[in-house]
DNA sequence: ATGAAAGCGCTAACAG
DNA sequence: CTGTTAGCGCTTTCAT
């Protein structure tokens, strides 16, 4: 393709350790001849071959990054920040997608440490002990965001259980009579990052112990759909609670074509605050998920595994940052 | 890292070529130092390095992919058919952004070129006769979307003229006596893909041509949404015609907290068809980009290029694919 | 101040 | 059927 150092060499008369003097000004060397050298590399536009080089230092400035889905606006508004994030730290990022199957996801990784990343931020959708092994046997340093695959893997996220527990507070607040819990990633296990699920169901059950007076209904398969009308028809206040804003936002899409709308004919709850919701009327209640802290912390803890080498995979003590989410208010409860 | 095949051959007493020629089946070998070798390899979990491997096969199975942000709608759409038809044919991506920054672009080209990429997908914001030799200096093949760089550079597109002009032709039909012609992205320049809608403007002015007696307008700076009411305040009938589904789902925005609703009291059309589109109310009317088969197209082209080594870069005969759009039916209008 | 030589891990051409 | 050798382009150590 390009020109190399040995051409460069050649070109110049000197040999190519000169050559690399020059260029990256380790040791000395004249200036007249490293004044020729580097017009040299400019005139023949050199360009360092960038294969080789991490080959030979073992590091790339890559970060590798492992997603479901760019479409997903929680997973593109993360990459966003991430590239950014990184670039700063003249670090590029190599981004790839597993689409939710958990073998595609350790090839993904397998192959990102094969092409020697420097660091991995991962949204994972396996966990457990068995993977814990998977991964520290990468033998690089890894971040997972919102998801805690298993003990002595770092990983960043939200308060989930808290955020939903506010949630349900807010609602029971506005004296809904009955609550219907949607959750329909959980049936589709591997299918989805299930964890974060999880903790919001949890957070969920927590919070509605010391109410028994409300009345509970699950919607936890992908046929959620059919059943919101009937859960809607008689007196009850009713208000839906879900676990993400695209399952609100298919509901309110339903209920609105047959002429329903909240909050007057029911609540409505979404999780995540994804920004197609600034297009959305009326404005839905979210909890903020805070996609670009989350991100940024990731990045931020990636780099002190990366460049403190703070005991990457280290079994006793998990370093992991729990941020703050927000309720965001809205016109839908 | 992992073990290498030096270690293999090691741990096997074979040498090196023995345990290529097992692992990848060249040549004649025995079948039981085969079996044996990978068994060995499996044991000790052998992963290739791929630095080394691209660095001596010059390629590495990569394609680049540089657009102007992720989570723009319209991107996260095609990156996730790129990398679905890649990885079809055992390519991986590797996603890069400009972010609207012509220097990053051609940054990140370098960098791209400079890792062994085996071709280029690029959504650019440079264009141009300098540029065409700057892609050309990369010497690997590259397909351009929606924007037609230079004559030599192949792209893949809808025909965006055409496509404006229908649109023109169904608001015309429909008796709107004003016309506001929406485009912010030409204001700044390099900052957008402007190509696109450089060619939709072209196509509006085409189509108006034809019709003296309609009154426009045009908003082509990002103070438009300042203008809208204004403009809406008459008795004309007055629709709006943007160049991006975001411009008329802000619009659309604005005019509803002042309780004004297409199609009763404006018309409006978008162009981009974004997946956003399907939570709102009312239905935007728009066109469909076609964003799966474009990439789809140029995935396709690019694998030509790469596979069958047509002319990469050919001055004569610039191989460009113009497909299908779709005019998308709503209540907007 | 400059150069020679070795090596990263892999592949490929040529011997035996 | 197997091994030896050379080389991709860069960096690094040790000599001069």
């Amino acid at each position: 393709m390009g020109i190399t150092t040995k051409d460069l060499a050649q070109l110049c008369g000197v040999s190519r350790t000169t050559v690399h003097r020059a260029l990256h000004g380790g040791g000395r060397i004249h200036p007249d001849t490293k004044e020729m050298i580097l017009h040299m590399a400019k005139e023949y536009d050199y360009q360092p071959d960038l294969l080789a080089r991490g080959l030979v230092k073992g590091r790339t400035y890559y970060i590798g990054v492992v997603v479901l889905d760019v479409q997903n606006r929680y997973f593109s508004g993360m990459l966003n920040t991430i590239s950014r994030e990184a670039s700063k730290r003249g670090y590029y990022i190599n981004i790839t997608l597993h689409d939710g199957d958990q073998q595609q996801e350790r090839d993904q990784l397998t192959r990102l440490a094969a092409y020697h990343m420097d660091g991995i931020i991962l949204s994972s959708v396996n966990e457990g002990e068995a993977y814990r092994e998977f991964l520290n046997s990468l033998g690089m340093p890894i971040v997972s965001v919102d998801n805690k695959i298993a003990d002595g893997i770092p990983f960043v996220s939200i308060d989930q259980r808290q955020a939903m527990a506010e949630a349900v507070q807010l609602v029971l607040e506005k004296g809904y009579e009955r609550i219907v819990f949607v959750c329909p990633a959980m049936q589709t296990k591997g299918a989805q990052n299930i964890y974060v699920h999880q903790e919001r169901r949890k957070g969920f059950e927590e919070a509605r112990k010391g109410h028994p007076q409300v009345e509970v209904q699950y919607l936890l398969d992908w046929s959620y759909l059919d059943h919101i009308e009937g859960l809607t028809r008689d007196a009850k206040r009713t208000a839906f609670l879900c676990t993400a804003d695209d399952f609100a936002l298919e509901i309110m899409k339903q209920m609105r074509e047959k002429g329903k709308n909240p909050p007057v004919d029911y609540g409505i709850v979404g999780f995540d605050n994804i920004d197609t919701l600034k297009y959305i009327s009326p404005k839905l209640v979210t909890i903020s998920n805070s996609v670009d802290r989350v991100s940024a912390a990731a990045v931020n803890l990636l780099f002190q595994l990366i460049e403190g080498k703070r005991e990457a995979c280290g079994q006793e003590n998990t370093m992991c940052e729990i941020l703050p989410f927000e309720l965001m208010e809205g016109e839908t409860i």
